[in-house]
DNA sequence: TGATTCTGTTGGAACGTTCCAACAAGCGGG
DNA sequence: CCCGCTTGTTGGAACGTTCCAACAGAATCA
């Protein structure tokens, strides 16, 4: 029992058993069209017999191809990275390829270093989903594996990008606010998190356009809960009149609904409150709540398939694409008081 | 521009331009301690110009080590692997591993395939989160590398086990619920999911031993919103009384706080609920649900650390963990009414 | 001085695959 | 009967590393 260790048996002991030559045997593995079926027969039932299963890493070594996609994610805890990696998994899926992720608890430290393990394990492209690393530590890996980059900008020359029109994202809130009989409707930011200062722009553009410049008030928050309840702590702390907030992210909605309930604000009675992501979390019966929606399950599909297209060699150029963000009505906005 | 198919230098190339051999190169990639100065710096030079980068698969082939584990997650969008997920890369990381993420949504083919993907590989370790595989496919994969799995009890002889004390976590949930005062306490369950069937016996068994066994209410649920939701229709529909439910997990919770909340309910005034896992869902200020507390990542990094002491030979007998639950009572559970 | 140890460096053999040129056997056609 | 073609099969070279036994030269010792 617990035959562990007897070393896993390779090709040449699969060939040896079968009585034929090694390559035949990585030729039935391969499925290969023309090998009699008397070998065909005998090798697989040698293959079973020893349990044998072929090395991925001596194959990509001779193929120079892993098949492989390596997803780096910035933050797993955030709903919105998991729709990604599930869209990515699936296209790779579905074009032969695995997808393997790897995650950097959003340090940049460990951003680089998950980088550099995917690119050392020759994976044949790379998805960098939120990553804060450099741009020109991102460059430079560009130019070893074809690399995407998600939900952040970029003008390069050598990677490609998918983002979505976060600036218009936010005006579309701010629009569906406007149109409700807002006024006094406020920001809270995301920081220096990624897309968070073109959220940013699209508000004050927005209320501008709509005439209300005097009423653009913005104060620094975080994509997480905290920093959309300390958002919330600011606006009240500093005697801002509301009617509305536009947080940067769902996680961060969730922490302003929490700060409004805690502070005797009713939502959407007295405040109306607009997410952004619209992840599985906005969605909740409970919550309930008015959000941006970005498709993320598509953004992830769609960075693998431009990858296995640079790989398979069919583009050379590079793409930067733009997604278009639409907004999911919910229970959390209504029109202002009085 | 865009030099990218330029193939990859080697260390051989670094060799020929540092002018000396290749094995001297590979010393001074790994750090060995004897060797000249003079010629650590040519090496390393060398190396940085061309941009060289170790070739992982290259050095495992020969080394029969990767220094990678795999870790196969069941289901992304359930939080509570997330945070197994955190645990384990943090683990591994701090062994000087790196943990490779591979998930197979829930689904028994992709699972296998994406267990598969890991053990081609040739990782030194494999995690397998909540899978819902044969055992005897989790059976041949053990006898190959060392394995562990989480969440689903295993009498295995070869894999390692590592399991939050079901049972016990649903009585806590009971004997607080009877400590509230509360008699008509049912059970929504998680159907097949890992472990269910130990949160059922112990919701039985708790019962039980506070004389409540006329009062056992069980309903079909599953680990997922739609499942809680599901059962508190049920219950309805068929008339049952109750003052307090257990749900399954946290996402079958907030199905169960929804379908309360529609249909007039008010938790925890007519209504408390417990949930299972206690993940940053319950946590949220918003829900502030009373849950069973599993420490999902101290459960990744021991698995992690499990791994390691086998992959270095340490240890040859197999272990089956069983880690404490605990209960974290927040405000969705209060005396029943009247 | 000659033997011994230490320091730094080296080439070739592995690791487990795939690729490729080459071949043997069988077959049909002239 | 020989030629060319097809069908299966093969051994050796490659992929990019690490390992290992072996070395040259300097330093140490008796």
């Amino acid at each position: 029992m617990g035959g562990r260790r007897d070393r896993r048996p390779t090709i040449v002991d699969v060939a040896r058993k079968a009585g034929v030559s090694k390559s035949l045997v990585s030729l039935v593995m391969r499925g290969a069209s023309n090998v009699s079926e008397a070998s065909r027969q005998a090798v697989l039932e040698a293959a079973q017999e020893l349990g044998y299963r072929p090395n991925a890493m001596a194959r990509s070594l001779v193929q120079q191809r892993s098949f492989v996609i390596g997803v780096m994610v910035s933050d797993l805890s955030n709903p919105f990275f998991i729709d990604v990696i599930q869209g990515a998994t699936e296209a790779a899926r579905e074009a032969g390829y695995r997808a393997l992720v790897n995650t950097g608890g959003r340090q940049k430290d460990n951003e680089e270093d998950a980088i550099e393990t995917l690119v050392r394990l020759q994976v044949d492209g790379l998805v960098l989903a939120g990553s804060i690393v450099d741009a020109q530590f991102i460059e430079r890996v560009g130019a070893e594996v074809p690399t995407v980059i998600t939900n952040r900008h970029s003008r390069s020359k050598v990677i490609d990008s998918i983002v979505i029109h976060d600036r218009k994202g936010a005006a579309m809130a701010v629009d569906h606010l406007v149109g409700l009989g807002h006024r006094k409707i406020v920001h809270i930011t995301g920081g220096r998190g990624a897309g968070a200062r073109n959220r940013l722009n699209g508000y004050r553009q927005a209320m501008k356009r709509h005439g209300l410049e005097e009423e653009i008030r913005v104060v620094a928050g975080a994509y997480t809960e905290k920093g959309g309840a300390e958002g919330v702590a600011r606006l009240v702390d500093e005697g801002v009149e509301f009617t509305a907030i536009l947080a940067p992210n769902d996680l961060a909605a969730l922490g302003v609904l929490e700060a409004l309930n805690a502070r005797g604000f009713r939502v959407p009675e007295d405040v109306s409150v607009v997410g952004y992501d619209d992840t599985f979390l906005a969605g909740l019966g409970h919550i309930d709540m008015t959000s941006v929606r970005q498709d993320a399950r598509q953004m992830g599909a769609q960075a693998v398939e431009m990858l296995i297209e640079r790989a398979d060699g069919q583009r050379t150029t590079t793409d930067h694409i733009v997604l278009e963000p639409t907004l999911t009505i919910r229970s959390s906005t209504a029109p202002p008081p009085h």
